[in-house]
DNA sequence: TTGTTTCCCATGAATTCCCATGTTATCCCA
DNA sequence: TGGGATAACATGGGAATTCATGGGAAACAA
C-alpha cells in the first residue's frame, strides 16, 4: 500500500530516490523494481509494483483476442510502461521521455494511492493539489455527491474485502 | 512479459538489435530466437517467443478441421511465421519481405504487448501512436467504454491468472 | 567468381554498480 | 525528558559493465 507525498530530487543523471516506504511496499515482488507508466492522462507518471502491472494486463486480456480496443490499450498501455529497477540505494533512473512526459527537473512529487502512487513535477503536483481541493469542497456542498464520497461501505464488506484487515484481526504482522 | 517502447536500427545487412529486455524474456525457450509474423493487418512485424506461436497454434486447432477460416489462418499465419535466430550480440537478420511488409529502413519501433511485441517503420509507429490515443480519449469520455477498459477483472481472477503474483505470495523470487 | 549469409571482434555511448558523504530520523540510556 | 549514539535515508560522483551498432573475415550458394 502507498500512502502520503514526499519530495525528492532527480540529479544530473535523472535518477530519484523511490520512498523507503514505497520500496517497503514492492519488497516481496519477483524484481525488485517498479513499473512506470507515463500516463496519456496528464503531465505525470503512474507507478507500482508487480500488482499494477497485473491489473493492467489482466484489463486488457479479458477483452477478445482481435478486439480493437484490446490491442489500442496493449500499444498505448503495455507498449508505455517500463520496469525500472532499484539500485542498491533505492533508486530508479527515469528515462528522457517519462523526464520529459512529466516535465521533471530537479523535485518532484511522490504521490502515494493505496495500490499505486503518481510522480509529479513538485510544483505542478502543488498547484494541482489547490484545484483536487477546491473541486472537493464544493462537492461536499451537494449531498447527492457528499453521500457519493463517503456513504457505500459498511464494515461488513471493508473486512470481507481487504486481506491486511483480516490479517489485522487473526494478530498476524505484515 | 514484453514491455515499453524503443526505437533501433536496421542496418544494410538488415540486422537489428532486438531490446535487452525483450531478449530476457525469452531466454528461457528452446530456441535462443524470436518468432515473427509479417501480420496481415497491416505494416508491421508481430514477434515473440514460443509461447506467441503456441498461441496462434491452439487458436487454429480449435478450429473444426475443413474450415475455411483454419485454411486461411493456416496459410497466412503459420506458413508465414519464421523463427529467427539471434548472433551473438543480441540481433536477428530481417528477411528481404518482411522489411518490405513493415517497410522498414534504418530506424524501426519495437513495441512491447505483454505475450507478444510488434516491430514497426518508426514513423509509421509515431503516427499510429497518435491515432490510438485520439481513440483510446474518446473512449474513457464514455461510461460505458471507460467500464469496459477497466471493468472486467477482480482480484480473484487477477491471481489465478498470474503466476508472478502467486510466485508473490509465495515469496519466490524470480 | 559474385553475391549472400554467418560468425567474430571493435568501439562508443549509455547504463549500472559501487563507494562516499551529509543529513535526518530512531533508538537507548542516563 | 534530554541528549548522545546508532542506524536509516537521500544524494553525489567515479569506475566498471552492458548494450547497440559498425565492419571485416570466413563459410556457403548460385
Amino acid at each position: 500500500m502507498f500512502l502520503s507525498t514526499s519530495e525528492h530530487t532527480a540529479d544530473a543523471k535523472n535518477r530519484v530516490s523511490v520512498p523507503a516506504s514505497y520500496r517497503e511496499a514492492v519488497r516481496n515482488d519477483p524484481y525488485d523494481a517498479i513499473y512506470v507508466l507515463p500516463h496519456f492522462d496528464g503531465p505525470y507518471l503512474e507507478c507500482g509494483g508487480e500488482a499494477f502491472v497485473q491489473q493492467y494486463r489482466m484489463d486488457i486480456a479479458s477483452l477478445p483476442r482481435y478486439d480493437r480496443l484490446r490491442k489500442d490499450l496493449e500499444v498505448a498501455v503495455l507498449g508505455a510502461i517500463r520496469r525500472l529497477d532499484f539500485d542498491s540505494t533505492g533508486r530508479v533512473t527515469l528515462p528522457k521521455e517519462f523526464i520529459a512526459h512529466a516535465s521533471i527537473e530537479g523535485h518532484c512529487a511522490f504521490v502515494g494511492c493505496d495500490n499505486h502512487f503518481q510522480i509529479w513535477n513538485a510544483q505542478t503536483h502543488a498547484d494541482r493539489l489547490g484545484a483536487i481541493r477546491g473541486r472537493l469542497a464544493e462537492r461536499l456542498a451537494d449531498p447527492a455527491e457528499a453521500e457519493r464520497m463517503g456513504g457505500g461501505s459498511d464494515l461488513a464488506a471493508l473486512l470481507r474485502n481487504s486481506e491486511s484487515l483480516q490479517a489485522l484481526i487473526k494478530g498476524e504482522k505484515l
